[in-house]
DNA sequence: GTCTATACGAAGATAGAC
DNA sequence: GTCTATCTTCGTATAGAC
């Protein structure tokens, strides 16, 4: 398998840039997690720590994507309620201690070609959600606003579940999503709500 | 007016946590945009960046008590379009440079003590929304879900429109919060949905 | 492809003068 | 209360050997 270094060490920076943000995602953390060797930092990444986190970025995008698309076919509401239950999984199965990668790079990056990557990762989760949507049955008006809406708020909701140290605020939002589809689809696919 | 260069120093804080977080908020970019002098920062913060850090923190989440407060008596519906319509307008009014200080600590900090005050702003955001929205008429039952879908669905569109630079995301967002909160207003105080 | 060594700058923190 | 100077640590990046 050629470059599996490379890849651990964009698996390692997602990992880490989920836990403690740019701050603490340096090259000395990312080696020491993934174990690789010193000399590979340049080598794989020749622009340096930029290129790194645009890579890990992309990759952590990519992933999801693939996990979104996996749920084709099925109905809306599922689809809503899984992707949830995907940011809740994380967050139980962590202690509270991860979030979102993506994020964290958005809010501290001081490279506007690592912002504008980090726009194509939201501007695609949407996009692949709303097309799952409306195949699930959803309005075609309304499955971009409801797309937006599962992400943005399990993204806040994320972040105020691992602040608080609580998975409340992450069900307490989740609630309100999920009613929220659910008119939605109880409405049928011509209606506007 | 005591200590006025102490509360520059954490409103420069707050300025720059909200713009480039953690990473980019450093004690020379806080002396550069307030105009402090060096001498100030551990006669007035003797712990140093952390303590720094968490009185910023202290004072973001005041700041929006004090505004919300403000909203006291007003129906529902009303106290959600104006808590989102401040979000909407820092967006604005920064071109998308600024987003929300406590998010990008929660994301970014080594500090429990620290993460720790991102969660008791988080609480009391909630706590004083979920109050507000019941003194406006919302079900008593609706509202610490209604807060926390306020705060978490803005808080994660807030971060989607900067990386996106564009104000789209945001309003996608907007749109499916107040529909549900106006579906559970017409439903009136006693429905639950 | 990987190593060591090192340059260079930034950041947090401390000491002591004024 | 504020200043300058300095210490230390850390992080990114480069150079050159193996």
């Amino acid at each position: 398998m050629p470059n599996d270094t490379r890849q651990q060490m964009i698996d390692g920076t997602v990992h880490l840039l989920a836990r403690g943000g740019l701050q603490q995602t340096s090259f000395a953390t990312v080696l020491e997690h993934t174990g690789a060797p010193r000399g590979s930092i340049y080598h794989h990444f020749p622009e340096g720590k930029d290129q790194l986190v645009s890579e890990a970025v992309a990759s952590s995008g990519a992933r999801s994507i693939a996990m979104i698309r996996a749920w084709r076919g099925e109905p809306a509401e599922v689809i809503a309620s899984r992707f949830l239950a995907a940011w809740r999984m994380l967050l139980t199965a962590t202690d509270f201690r991860a979030g979102c990668a993506v994020l964290a790079v958005t809010t501290s990056t001081d490279s506007a070609d690592v912002l504008y990557d980090t726009a194509t990762v939201f501007r695609s989760w949407r996009g692949e959600l709303a097309a799952l949507l409306t195949e699930g049955g959803l309005s075609v008006d309304r499955a971009p606003g409801i797309a937006a809406l599962l992400i943005g708020a399990a993204e806040g909701a994320v972040v105020m579940s691992r602040a608080e140290q609580s998975i409340e605020p992450f069900d307490l939002v989740v609630d309100e999503v999920l009613a929220r589809v659910a008119a939605l689809a109880a409405a049928g696919p011509d209606a506007v709500a």
